[in-house]
DNA sequence: CTTAATGCAAAAGGTTTGCAGATAA
DNA sequence: TTATCTGCAAACCTTTTGCATTAAG
């Protein structure tokens, strides 16, 4: 929780029932969710809700810079709720999780200006790859998984 | 160019003519190419060639680790022919550019223990953003673009 | 009251798949 | 010869769009 609907508000972003749901959702829980988890979690709470509007309201809230698109591997762009802070993410190579990192000193200052190629790099983001401790276990005794 | 054929068939791939145009295809120019680009240049040379047989191949070529996808925030998946060795990627915000950089130092570095939620971290990949130089002095004279 | 948001349904990419025929080893 | 790959076309999934209706401010 970080008070995401009273930020929009402040901001004068117009509010509609449906927003205000697709703003909670992604507030709630701090996961990276795809547009379609949103729109399941959302239509939990209100069923008409359409795949139009949560597209619609998720494009609105990244161009405000609220929430940021992930690029990820797989197919479905994932939305991260932690958009107004700069952090970094940890991903599980087995089960795909998403965890926010902080970033610990300056990433900037790793790419030495001959390296630049003439780029005006303003940003660095940083994708840690790895197991998740869940994977991790699954991994050293494979036998427990399967059966 | 750096012999991805040559490793390809040491590792026992069976080749195709298909496969040999997707890879040197790959193999050509270090950029980093969509599925249906790649396609577009094997057709130059083997016009008969499907777009499944592509999928297929690079799919298969990711896989085998000889080829990286690169998420970006686009809709389609580019392809890195640079797999083999670990590098960097510096994009443009702006014309959505890829270009390799090396490493400086080791990024993993920049996780301490407390923040790795018990995830077993083995790679760390940067994106470093910015404006490409072409981009940047449009950016400066906008008059320039339009007309 | 006016402007902007919603829902629907259809379309537009991008990617995957089943299967019959072709081909490398 | 035989296991594997290819091409086709259709299916699938995610995302976008046009337009009439509805609702916020």
């Amino acid at each position: 929780m970080s008070d995401l609907l009273q930020r929009l508000r402040e901001r004068g972003w117009r509010m509609t029932s449906q927003r205000r749901v697709v703003a909670e959702v992604l507030d709630g829980e701090h996961v990276h969710l795809t547009a379609d988890e949103v729109h399941a979690r959302a239509a939990r709470r209100l069923p008409e809700i359409s795949r139009a509007t949560v597209y619609n309201t998720l494009g609105e809230l990244v161009a405000l810079g609220e929430v940021t698109e992930v690029a990820t591997d797989g197919r479905a762009r994932r939305y991260d709720p932690n958009g107004h802070r700069p952090h970094h993410h940890l991903v599980c190579a087995s089960c795909g999780t998403i965890r926010d990192v902080q970033p610990a000193g300056d990433p900037l200052a790793g790419l030495p200006v001959e390296q630049r190629f003439g780029f005006t790099v303003t940003e660095a983001e940083v994708t840690y790859r790895g197991l998740c401790p869940d994977c991790a276990t699954a991994a050293e005794s494979p036998a427990a998984v399967e059966g």
